[in-house]
Order: C-alpha cells, then structure tokens, then sequence
DNA sequence: TTTGTCTACTTTGTAGTACAAAGTACTTTT
DNA sequence: AAAAGTACTTTGTACTACAAAGTAGACAAA
C-alpha cells in the first residue's frame, strides 16, 4: 500500500511548494520576490503565505523600507521539519515510477 | 523563476499520482487492486479514474469475471508521456530544495 | 418468490480550495 | 488636489475532492 494520502496538503499545492522551497533555499525574501519568482497574482500569493502562516511553517516580518511597506517571510522550524518530511515522502514516490 | 505552474495538475492530485505510479509498474490493474493499493474510497476512486480517463491518461477494458463485473486500468501512450514530463519537473522541483 | 445481502462500481451533494478582481492604505507625481 | 503607483489583503466565484447514496446484477435465506 503506498502511501500518498500523507502527503501534506499545506505543501502539497504547487504555489505553496514554491513558496516553501524557494525559502529553503534563503533564509528569507520578501513578497515581490516571491511573485517574480513563482509568478503569481497579488491575490494568489497572498491568501498562500496566510495558509502558510496560520500552519506555523512560515514567519513574517513587516518593515518600512524607502517609506514603502515591505514584508519578508522566512521557514520557521516546523516548516523545515514539514517540508523535509514531504521531499522524503515525496522522493519515495517518484521512485516508485518506473517509466 | 521556477516553473511550479507547470505541474500538471490532472496528475499532481494525490490519488491520481497514485493511480499513474500504481499503473507505470504494472501493464494494467483492476479497481479493487487500485482501491486497496491507494486506500481510497470507491467514489473518490471512480471520479479520478473517470478524470483520467477523459483526459486519455488511461484506457479502460470491462469484463465479467465469475458472474462479476471487472474493470481494468492501463496507461495510454500519451498517459505515460505526461506522468514522464510530471516527474522530471517534479524531480527538479526538489532538487531545488536544500533541506 | 421476494426480501435481503454482497460485489463492483457510478452518480450526486456538499464542503472546501485556488484564483483573480476588487479593495485598502499610503506615497509620489502632475 | 487629483491621479497613478506600490504593496499588499479581502472577497466572490468557479472548480474540485470526497464520501454518502444510488444502480445493477448475483446469490442466499425465509
């Protein structure tokens, strides 16, 4: 029985497992960053990172910079332990692949 | 910029990345081997086949075997292309991660 | 013989989700 | 001071995943 039903929903969803690799691999980045590099609406983007947040995997920091807001969001450690354990399950799978 | 957009999604639901792993390492399957491998209900089941099916992921052959009705699955030509594209990006995707 | 149970699915209703359009708040430009 | 721009957030809608309920035939018991 292999098992895909665990694999968590929270990160599952693409804009999501975007925004959760592309902070594995900075310590932190802001909101435009973010929609540069996942290409996403405001919106889109917006209503993840909430999701994100509310689950614990992500935090935030809201500044003003050049009298401008800026909001910058980084993993916090239930958020890597999660993500590590979704890329674990996740690699397990595509090995099952045989094509 | 990473292409998370391009995931297909009509592979990237979880019971149906089950469904298209179960199916590239066997020819074809039956529903109730599909139903105990993935742990899904029949009607979840049967909807994501159906999807699969109308996206011509999937072939589908009826019998009746010992008074029963039978069904099998089993991959098309342009099934196993789109899981093989679905899994390279996937692969990138978490190569991606430095977690 | 008809009532009930079993297998093997399919259809349908609902609750939840992803998305972008519209909205908010502040700043800069004209 | 009116308009346009930046940086987001909230809201409405269209879609989706899921299981409960439904269908159809087989066999069993009453």
């Amino acid at each position: 029985m292999l098992d895909f039903k665990s694999l968590n929903p929270l990160i599952h969803t693409p804009v999501r497992l975007g925004i959760m690799t592309v902070l594995s691999q900075q310590d932190s980045c802001d909101f435009n960053f973010l929609k540069k590099t996942l290409d996403t609406s405001d919106g889109n983007l917006s209503t993840h990172i909430t999701k994100l947040e509310t689950a614990g995997y992500l935090s935030i920091t809201k500044i003003f910079q050049n009298k401008l807001p800026n909001t910058s969001y980084s993993l916090t450690q239930l958020g890597k332990m999660e993500l590590s354990t979704y890329l674990t399950k996740m690699r397990n799978i595509l090995q099952q692949s045989e094509i």
